[in-house]
DNA sequence: AATTAAATTTAGACAAATCTAAAAATTGAT
DNA sequence: ATCAATTTTTAGATTTGTCTAAATTTAATT
């Protein structure tokens, strides 16, 4: 499989496509920052090769292969992310971008090797869980904080939105995966929430409240 | 740059285009496998680029700015090839393929952290240098063990032939970098030693002798 | 059901990197 | 100095992945 390949099915399992779901060319393009036609080109290819289910006009899905290929290119990018926070001192948002090249690296030893040197990790710097060799995908029971109810507690586990300015966001106001949250009041008028953690209380925006997901039980 | 243009520039300055020396287009062809229309090709846009002098029927050699580009590329392969060992115990015959890819990941940090990591190793799994992150080189004084005098002794520090199958032998016979070699006897005959290594004594032929480097001082 | 709007595909083009076959330049041997 | 062999370059084609513009299909609206 090409670089390109791996990149959209990659895509089309983070739209979705891994079950049912058929995805549509132009959501495709816009994900990948491509035009539907290259999209279109690429679908009737990687169907061709037995990796996407694609009817003309239908959108597409993966086929059983292509989200086993999709998973083993997910699992890939997120060991190396792990690797580069735990190993190399990265932050978690410089880590993505050099990810999305390491992920294209051939060499199954190469991430075996890898896995047992970070300890078998379960998720990746952002939460995200990593897929096991063979494929299989423990989802987090965690829920996002805006949805929580006055009054409760859980621990940070997650982001939602993974981009560089959000991140940072949370660098600044020393908000971490791993830290405890409670909710002390949500505001009517715009959403916002007062919260414990850490020691200290204060307020968060609905904006930051609805990218950040918690672990409840 | 592109992957491929990176791998001309590497090719060409093993085959000794650093310096003044002009290399043929058919020892790139040949060395890259591949033919020599595609090199014209190449060296033309390179030299386009300002990485190459090249001058039609003249063969071609870097410019300064294609002698440190090759450097680092140098350096990257080679740091990879120790975190490869050092790190993911692999041995020295499997860290040239996966390096041939992990030299082309764009990120300076990761480099340098990768650096730091490895504790700045001056040389490779197969005793080769590993130039600084400004493309100074430190090529150790060594020899073929082949040209050493009866009775001399070193610490084998390098090889000269790194493909998989004489890694292999020199590990099967217990060789390895880091030993002291004493040379008891050189047979006329057929230029066999017979040499003295970590206790034992046994004999090498001259074609493992001539591939084995001895570092003598 | 007909018409319009939006999504999707097709047709044709392009850049990068390669190849084959033919032409041109260089080398080196008489 | 000439000629033949070798090396190198050119010309034209191919593959991969992309693009634009036009045609087609589907979806939505009257
Ligand atoms: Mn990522
Ligand atoms: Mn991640
Ligand atoms: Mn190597
Ligand atoms: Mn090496």
């Amino acid at each position: 499989m090409t670089r390109s390949e791996e990149n959209y099915l990659k895509t089309i399992f983070h739209l979705g496509g891994g079950r049912d779901a058929s995805i549509t060319t132009n959501a495709i393009a816009e994900q990948m920052e491509t035009k539907p036609s290259s999209v279109t080109d690429m679908a009737r290819k990687l169907a061709e090769k037995g990796l996407l289910h694609y009817k003309k006009y239908q959108g597409v899905s993966l086929t059983d292969l292509g989200t086993k290929k999709a998973l083993s290119i997910i699992r890939k990018h997120r060991l190396w992310e792990v690797f580069l926070v735990e190993k190399l001192d990265f932050t978690w948002d410089e880590v993505h971008e050099v990810a999305e090249q390491l992920e294209h690296i051939k060499s199954e030893k190469l991430i075996d090797k890898l896995d047992e040197l970070l300890d078998f990790p379960k998720y990746d710097p952002h939460g995200d869980p990593i897929p096991t060799k063979d494929g299989k995908f423990m989802e987090r029971d965690k829920k996002l904080l805006s949805e929580m109810p006055i009054s409760a507690s859980g621990v940070c586990v997650g982001v939602k939105d993974s981009s560089v300015p959000f991140l940072k966001f949370l660098d600044k106001n020393k908000i971490a995966l791993g830290n405890t949250i409670k909710v002390l009041e949500k505001e009517d008028f715009d959403q916002s929430l007062r919260i414990q953690m850490e020691g200290k209380d204060f307020r968060i925006s609905h904006q930051i409240a609805s990218n950040l997901y918690v672990k409840t039980e």
